[in-house]
DNA sequence: TCCGGCAACTAGAGCGGTTTAGTACCTCGG
DNA sequence: CCGAGGTACTAAACCGCTCTAGTTGCCGGA
């Protein structure tokens, strides 16, 4: 037999397609012995639910949307999406939704996505990542009018929901710590210059540079790539008076950095110290450690999931959820400056 | 205005829903002239498809699904997955297919998933990965008539359809290099030993032995953690008569394995030669570059795509497509054994 | 002139659920 | 013994789209 419908339930136990819908729902309208009944019936048959018949009635698609505007490449190499993602089903999953997953080319092509899957009902609400200085997604999905939680920094994004991590006081630690140690030349090789994290880790290291009365810190903005995270150092290394420390906004920059550091015989950490803002197996795994920012991720995408059920439970709702700031975890890639460089 | 239906273009065109339907869907039935007009009130009323009732009528779902069962860690560290991703959504999204994606915890778990999806017609097809020796997903999938295709190595899998790569002779071409380079006692630092493509490979290097006359060759399985990996290469190097070459199944292992050869003080590759299954950032990015078998998955991704969507037009169709065998790309991890060592 | 055939369209059933309005029956107070 | 009110159910509309069966009008051939 083909895929049973409610309709053939119905038959069975001798009663209407309505007595059914009411007893697999649990809701009131059919007595314990009938719902028990349809129940077994239902079991038997291996009857399962037809989501698109439910979302043609207006009720929830089941599932959430995640798109993401990054290149392919850039995508692989970082442990974070994987995370957060498999934080966001675990969540997700304990109410049976599931995730409409989209990789595209710029955000023009993001929202029209959005346009897209509401327009659909494939998805009750959607997950925002990497918001940019002036983003254009969120007044689009404001018109849309569906639900959506924006993963960033402190700050408004509109009327939508988010869940935040503390950027500027994660960096303020690192470079207290740095400082701490005798550095007094920090560079930093940061990502993409459009994105509010980015320039809210710029600020804050210009800003320790009058508070802790350091000289010459540079921010390079770079794609994330290794190869821009190589380069960037390579110039850092290179300069006359060059860095004593420098902080990478990704693991893998920041691996990079080190190979940089190693094939022009520059020490890490006697010449050079070095510290990841994003923790992972790789910071862990290269010889010396990496000293890194460490968050739980999943833990972040568990959070995410969170607030975005709730406001699709309330589309009313808003909320700003702070997670907590990442905390540092000080590995063999740091250490004071040599003798007469820390000047 | 809430969302257009195609009832909404049908009136204010002045002609039936059936006609705006069949304009809409580019088939006859509709002169051209009134094809038009319908498309262009579509677009002026901003109307987009409700593929939930699309779906209903027994059409397309116009989504595939790709269920993993990997622990969430495992999958962050692997750009393998991401890349795959992208590249079959490259050819997914040009036939305007979306992808679920779901993270689950055993095979079991992903086997009901393949049942609930295609009951309730979210997806169309499935790709399937990681094919394991005796696997039950594809009895479950059979049973189902649900469209897959199966990324995994050469051999049957049940009617389904696959991609696969040869990963014999990509183990063999890197014995052989190793070989060709003086060494003999080669070790592998494998996957999970469930897995069809770990057996393949620990059967390739054990017959490449008896045919290039090495000696104590040695497969070690892992689970693919850099935990394992650091631990197995520990083992390795601590033996009496420890070998003089690795091949790890992931990059993610080799770092770790060359990570704690740094640690041991055993030089790469002046004391041993390290070699990684698969290439990827991480394999470029460290000090020395990993040499490392080398392929296109983002290319991998859409033949995968190409397959599946040939297989959800005709599912009578079954077919088997070799993707071109991995090449060897040579950086700094290998070297000729050191004198002495090489017995 | 009439009819067959075709192009261009319409009407409406159907997909599998949800939901509302309505009905039959039971119970209980007065 | 009657009617109000509650419970347990049924019938059918409805969601947006697809697709089949039918209808209309026009053209060309005998």
């Amino acid at each position: 037999m083909a895929r049973p419908t409610i309709a053939d339930i119905a038959r069975r136990v001798g009663v209407s397609k309505g007595a059914v819908s009411f007893a697999l729902n649990g809701r009131p309208g059919v007595s314990e012995a009938t719902r028990a009944r349809i129940l077994q019936v239902a079991d038997e048959m291996n009857w399962r639910p037809h989501s698109a018949a439910r979302a043609l009635g207006g009720a929830r698609a089941g599932a959430v949307g995640l798109v993401l505007a990054r290149p392919a490449s850039t995508l692989g190499v970082e442990p974070f999406f994987a995370q957060l993602l498999s934080g966001l089903q675990a969540r997700l999953s304990a109410e049976s939704m599931a995730m409409n997953l989209l990789v595209v080319e710029d955000s023009a092509a993001e929202i029209e996505t959005y346009r897209e899957w509401t327009s659909a009902h494939r998805v009750d609400g959607f997950v925002l990542v990497d918001p940019t200085v002036r983003d254009p997604r969120f007044e689009a999905l404001e018109a849309l009018g569906a639900p959506a939680v924006v993963l960033g920094g402190p700050g408004r994004f509109g009327a939508l929901s988010s869940v935040w991590a503390d950027d500027r006081e994660a960096m303020l630690s690192v470079v207290d710590y740095l400082a701490a140690l005798g550095h007094r030349r920090v560079a930093h090789v940061a990502g993409l210059p459009g994105l509010r994290h980015t320039q809210r880790r710029i600020r804050a290291l210009r800003d320790s540079v009058r508070r802790l009365g350091l000289v010459d810190t540079v921010s390079l903005p770079t794609d994330f790539s290794d190869a821009e995270g190589a380069a960037a150092t390579r110039t850092l290394l290179s300069r006359p008076g060059r860095p004593t420390a420098i902080v990478y906004d990704s693991d893998v920059m920041a691996l990079a950095g080190l190979g940089v550091a190693g094939e022009m015989g520059v020490r890490v950490p006697g010449e050079v110290s070095i510290v990841s803002f994003d923790d992972s197996v790789l910071t862990r795994v290269t010889h010396p450690g990496i000293t890194s920012l460490s968050r739980d991720t999943i833990a972040l995408g568990g959070q995410v999931a969170e607030v975005l059920l709730q406001v699709i439970a309330d589309p009313a709702l808003r909320r700003d959820v702070k997670t907590a700031t990442p905390r540092l975890v000080v590995r063999e890639s740091t250490a004071p400056p040599a003798p007469g460089t820390a000047g």
